[in-house]
Parts: C-alpha cells; structure tokens; sequence
DNA sequence: ACTAATAACATTTTT
DNA sequence: TGTTATTAGT
C-alpha cells in the first residue's frame, strides 16, 4: 500500500481519514480543510483496496465533485477517480432512477420539471378545480407539495394529517391535499418528475424493492456525504436505506453553516447523528487554514449569538490580520461606487487579482448596481445565479422542443411551444384539446393524435394545423435515436421555425436572439464532442443532452478557465468557496437579515449562519458595506444598518467614513450609539479621508481645480446644474486629477454630494 | 387569433 | 423597477 500522502494531513484531518471500520461524524469548521479530508479518505480507502465503484460520494454541487474527482486523480490516478460513484443526490439518483423507471411506471427518458413547469401545471390543476389562483398561489402551492416530498409524505397520507389539514384550513387552502393528489398523478401522466421527486422516488424505490435496495447497498459499500448539515429528510432516509447493515458511512459537515432550511434541510440530520448511527466516532477539525485570526475571531464571535449548535473552538494560526472593515453608503448607487473603488484599488496598489475577489450579496436582485459600477471602471467580472443562460426566452423555448421530442407526453413543453412560433394555433383551440384530454384521462399528446376520436370539434383548418405540427414532432422523433444532440438540435431550430422567427428583424432582441441560439448550439456540439472523446462509440444522444441541462446548477456552469474576473454571486452560491477579499454587500435591516426572517427566532439563527458563512469565505480582507437608502420596486427605501454588525466583536471592526461630509450627515448617534455598534475608534479625532484610507483605499489627491471640461461642458465653482436623481444643484468646489475629477456639489433637495464627473450625469443649467 | 396597451405584482436563498 | 397577466381593439 502506498498512502504516503497521508502525511499532508495534520493529527486530527488524518485520524478523521483512517478510521473506516464504522460510521463517522466529521465535524469540519470552515476553512478546516473538509475537502482535504474527503479526498484524502476516499483516496485511502482505494488504497486500501476498494474498488471505485464501491464507493459513493455524494456532494452539494457537480463542481463539488468534479474537483474532487480531480485532486482525487492526482493522489492515486485518473482511472480509479474516473470510476467513482461521484455527484450530488440528485444527479447520481437521476441516473439510478432512469435505468429503474419501469419500475415506478415511468419510461427511461421521463421528464425533469423546472420549478416553472411546475408552477405552470399547478395553474392548470386550479383551473380545473375551480379554485382562485389569488388565494391558492402557484409558488405557495408548490412549496407547500415540496416540504411533503421532502418530508417523504405522500398525497393520501397529507390528506389523512389532521393536523395538517387544520394548518392548510386556516391558510386558507383546505384543498390543498386534493392538489397535491392532483398534481402527483398528471406528473405521472406527463412521464415527469421534479428535483424533490427524484429524492422521492429513490427513496420509494428502495422501500417497495428491498431487491433493488439490496442490489445498490451492497454494491457501495462506503458512502461518504459531503455539506451534510443541508441534507433533508428523505436524504436522511435515502442514506440509512442504502447504508442499513454495514454502516460504513461517513458524513461531513458543518452545522454553522447549515442555510438551506428553507429547501428542507434539517439540521437534526447532523446534530443527532451520533445518536441515530450507534457507535458512531465524532472527529472535530477545528483549525482554520483559510483566513486570518481577525477574520475567524469575527466569525466566531457572530455565530456564539446562536443557540444551538455543536461546541467547537473554531482558530487560526494565520497572521492576525486586519480588521473588518465597515462602510456605509448614502445610497445603493453610492455603495456600488464604493466597493468598485475599493476593488480598483486593491487590483492597482495592491496587485490583488480580480478572480481573488468577490462581491456576496443576500438577493439576486442586489447585483444590478455592482455590474453598474465594475462596468464603468472597465473592471471584468462574473456573475453567477439570477437569470441564467438556460432561464432565457428562446433558450426555453427551445429546450421545450426537446422535451417534447424526447417525451410527447410531457404537457408543459407542449403548451409552450404548439403556437410558438406562431401557426394559428390558439387559446380555444388548446382549451378543446385540454378539455377532451382531461375528461378521456389521457395526456394531450393522445388527444392530438387524432382529435376526431375524442369528439374534439375542430374547423378543418385548424384540423390541418394540428396534424402538420403533430406530424413536424414525429418526423423529430423518428431521427431522435439516429442523430446526434448537435445535429437534431440544428434540425429542430431551423424545421421548428425558430430560425426563421430569429432572423426576420434585425432589431437588438432578434440580435440576442440569434446570439443565444448559436450559444445554445455551440454548448450542444461541445457536449457532444467531449462524449465523443471519452471514448464510446455511443452517440451523445438529445436525451442524454437534456438530462444533463436539466440538473445543471449556475455554479456548476462556471467555465473552468481561469479567467480574471471580480466575482458577484449571493451569499448561498459562494458556500464552500473563498477569495483574498470578500465585500459583503447590503448589511441592512429586512436584507441581511432578510425581512422574511425577522419575526422567527429559528429563521434568524439561519440568516445569522448566513453571514458566517459569507465572513468565512475572506482568506484575508473582509468588507462590509451597508446603504442608508435604497431602490425596492422602484420606490426609495430608507434602511438600518444591520443588527448583525453589533454582534461582531468591536476589536475586529473598523468603521470608514468614505466622505467628510457624512460626518455631520450620518445619524452616527443613532447608528451608532442607541443600536450600541461598537467602533473601534473614534470618528472626530481621524483626519482626512486620504489620511484614513491610505493603506487601502483609492488616494485621491486633493488638488482644487478652478475649471474643469466635461462632455465638452465647461464646469466651475457657483454654477448651477442637474443630476438625474439629486436635482438641481450648486457647484461648491471642484477637485482631483484632470479626467478624474471630483465636485461637491450642494443640491437644494437632497443636500451636498461629492460625485466623480467621469460618471456622474450632469447638465449644466 | 393576434397585437398592443394597461394593470397588477413581485424579490429571499436553490438542487 | 421590470416582468407578466389581463383586456380591448383589430
């Protein structure tokens, strides 16, 4: 045996590695090197003989375990990491669940619903019932199935819950085990599952086929789960069917950074795992190799305002390093200004690269303004999450297409594409054929196929319609086996019309139409020449394409080049990755912590993990920032200052002032006094913002300037212009470089404001 | 059946 | 603010 590479590993890391005669509990602080450990583990064991494919790995992401595949490669080569049994639940049960199917009586090529799907068919189903969709909202509705799903509750069993039953009563939603019994079976019938089924049914799976279960848990015979603190119930219940008998499970995580309750993670899963698996050895990694003491010590000191969680002492022996840093903002805009400044210059004083820094923010919708700001500054950046590439328009539109041809029967694809683009086949036409398919009980699919059978009362030339769009579908079908993902998908954009619809205009949206449809394309061909080279002669089918879309996760999209580039994502996406720098962005009250959490003392405590969790990220540097006003639907919001700030130890904070001006302007007593935020020290006695700001901050020289030009406007102290959001204003003083000039300008509505000319837009009135 | 115009509504986080 | 659902007009 050759295991030398357990000397990389410190006392506790290699005692976690080597114990593989029982189950354990890895108890891995961030920046612990959890990783390490996994890989570290699963290197031994094969070391120690296992063969690959007797071992499970389940992560939290793909990228998770394509990276883990890697290293693992370099520790004891690419073949043995090749054949691991390696990826998230969802992926590696997906394609457990696809050669199983029959058994559940779906086909092999069923569909995996996105949460609009679903929202889509849940809308169908209250139509049907009569039931409002003001009071019964599709997302609640939804939510409410996925909890059940997850919790492993079924529709009869829902329905039997007295308590439950009394609980949708007094929401309002009496119904809401019928639409959950509804909506199972029309999922059935459309040959489709969504991300919770496929939990669901594995789970079913191995508790109605004890064969089947039988075959899977012997072969794995050691299963090791990765960021276990976020599992929920039925992977609770997935892992104990699979591991039933041999025990030789071995669970990572970190229950402070458990933040997916709100998808049904329980973090009982983690914290009483040593109760469930009798005998079960507990290893603690305790020592932070990521960031400085300041950083760790601030984590530290946050996360002691939760109640429960598992004792560990969480240290680094790293540099002390410097502190937090807070700043706060006159307004959204401002902020952006100010971490794009402070990005800026830490690229250009201190040659940290962009890839080493990222901006986290609680909501999607925060990243608008930072793209703003780093746009303008010509500073490159990636932007994970939000509306993705596979979220768009002409992207769905399309896959629906595949969907369809892969699947007939799958109705939310069918409705979304029979009048797209458009061949006169509209709403009524598709109430009738809804109409006859619900009350025959088949799928619409059978309806189409020849709608005269099901006394659908059709004019003869919407009859003809139906039948060259159901036969365009079948001509797909019929070479969906025969040509490869690439070239069936080019047939199906340009046969399908879609071509046509993105080439008739030449305006900006039939431009990105057409950009994206050549992406879509250029992302089917590298799928399928990357199937080709890993050697089968089998073809990289459609089929094979969708179902590896569909589990895609935007972290998991990220392109592995490594590109230098500022990255902007929420605090949820960044779990489990780190940077040099870290800006925490909008550190407001009903933000962060979110106003969903506030009345919850459970919800707190997970928005408080939140926040370590992004603290944690920072290998060295870690800004706050927090705004004093804000766009929300486009109405100005006054906020607080987070109450999470005054939870972290005064020594590891520093609050900036990033503008004299504020200092009469910002409400420091409240902020500061009444909300007992410590400062470390005292505002009144620092000197000028350069002085501050020196070892880290943009040094703008204060070189008064008595003309200035900008886009040809010649600008000087005492004239009067116009900002678009400030007003109408009073130039004070002018000062800074030519070019980069700043000016203080007091506006008669919403006071004196120092702005940079090279991107403020003004008008000289 | 399609288009344009207006109203309503929404943001928590994601496999 | 930006998107989506509904409505009225063609």
């Amino acid at each position: 045996m050759n295991a030398d590479f357990l000397n990389d590993l410190n006392e506790s890391q290699r005692n976690a590695v080597e114990y593989i005669d029982g189950p354990s509990l890895v108890i891995a602080g961030a920046g612990s090197g959890k990783t390490r450990v996994l890989t570290y583990k699963i290197a031994f064991l094969l070391e120690m003989g296992m063969k690959p494919w007797n071992i499970l790995a389940l992560t939290f992401t793909n990228k998770a375990a394509r990276e883990m595949k890697e290293r693992i490669a370099l520790l004891v080569g690419p073949d043995r990491s090749q054949t691991l049994w390696m990826g998230t639940f969802h992926s590696l049960f997906n394609r457990m669940l696809r050669q199983e199917s029959s058994l559940l009586h779906f086909t092999s090529n069923y569909t995996i619903y996105q949460p609009g799907d679903c929202k889509s068919l849940i809308n169908g189903i209250l139509k049907e019932m009569g039931l409002d969709n003001k009071v019964y909202k599709p997302g609640a509705v939804c939510g409410k199935i996925s909890e059940a799903k997850n919790a492993l509750i079924l529709p009869d069993q829902y329905m039997a819950d007295l308590e439950t039953y009394q609980r949708d009563n007094r929401q309002k939603m009496p119904a809401l085990g019928q639409i959950y019994k509804k909506y199972v079976a029309r999922m059935h019938q459309a040959n489709a599952m969504d991300f919770d089924d496929l939990l669901l049914y594995t789970y079913l799976l191995f508790e109605h086929y004890p064969e089947v279960r039988h075959k899977y848990a012997s072969r794995f015979q050691y299963i090791l789960v990765d960021e276990y603190q976020d599992t929920n119930y039925a992977q609770h219940e997935i892992l104990r069917l699979l591991s039933e008998g041999n025990d030789h499970v071995c669970v990572v995580g970190d229950d402070a950074q458990s933040i997916y309750s709100f998808r049904g993670a329980r973090i009982d899963n983690i914290l009483k795992f040593t109760q469930q698996y009798q005998g079960a050895k507990l290893f603690k990694l305790e020592q932070n190799y990521r960031s400085t003491q300041t950083i760790v010590g601030a984590a530290n000191s946050l996360i002691a305002f939760n109640k429960e969680q598992i004792k560990k002492d969480v240290y680094s022996k790293n540099e002390i390093g410097r502190p937090l840093v807070l700043n706060i903002a006159y307004s959204d805009v401002e902020e952006g200004e100010i971490v794009c400044n402070r990005i800026h210059a830490l690229h250009a004083q201190k040659g940290l690269k962009y890839q080493n820094m990222a901006i986290l923010y609680r909501t999607n919708a925060q990243s608008r303004i930072f793209e703003e700001g780093l746009r303008k500054r010509m500073i490159p950046y990636r932007i994970y999450g939000g509306r993705s590439f596979y979220d768009q328009k002409e992207i769905r539109d399309v896959l629906a297409y595949f969907r369809l041809v892969i699947n007939p029967n799958d109705e939310e694809a069918l409705k979304r594409i029979i009048n797209y683009p458009t061949r006169g086949i509209g709403n009524t036409t598709m109430e009738k054929l809804i109409h006859a398919a619900v009350n025959s009980e088949v799928g619409i699919w059978e309806v189409l196929k020849d709608p005269l059978v099901f006394n659908v009362t059709l004019s003869a030339a919407t009859h003809k319609k139906l039948e060259s769009f159901y036969e365009m579908i079948i001509g797909f079908i019929e070479k969906r086996e025969e040509e490869d993902a690439y070239q069936i998908g080019s047939r199906i954009i340009k046969e399908s019309g879609i071509f046509q619809e993105a080439y008739k205009s030449h305006d900006i949206e039939s431009q990105t139409m057409q950009d994206n449809l050549s992406e879509l394309l250029n992302a089917m061909n590298t799928f399928v020449e990357i199937q080709k080279e890993s050697g089968e002669e089998v073809h990289a089918l459609l089929t094979d394409y969708l179902s590896e879309v569909s589990l895609l996760s935007d972290v998991d999209n990220q392109e592995t080049e490594n590109k230098d580039m500022v990255t902007l994502m929420t605090v949820h996406s960044a779990k489990g990755l780190e940077f040099e720098a870290v800006f925490i962005v909008g550190m407001e009250e009903n933000l962060f912590p979110n106003s969903m959490a506030m009345y919850s003392q459970r919800e707190m405590e997970e928005e408080r993990r939140l926040f370590y969790v992004a603290i944690t990220r920072a290998k060295n540097f870690c800004f706050l920032s927090c705004s004093k006003m804000r766009f929300h639907y486009g109405k100005m919001d006054f906020c607080e200052p987070s109450s999470f700030l005054k939870e972290i130890d005064k020594q590891y904070l520093r609050l900036e002032v990033e503008r004299e001006e504020y200092r009469s302007e910002l409400p420091h007593e409240s902020l500061f006094n009444r909300n007992k935020l410590a400062v470390s020290q005292d505002l009144h006695t620092r000197g000028k913002l350069h002085a501050i700001n020196s070892d880290s901050e943009v040094v703008t020289e204060g070189n008064t300037l008595d003309t200035v030009e900008v886009n040809g406007q010649i600008l000087k102290s005492g004239l009067t212009v116009e900002h678009d959001r400030f007003g109408v204003g009073e130039i004070l003083s002018l000062e800074g470089d030519p070019g980069n000039v700043k000016a203080t300008i007091k506006f008669r509505n919403s006071g004196e404001k120092c702005l940079l000319l090279k991107y403020a837009k003004i008008k000289l009135i």
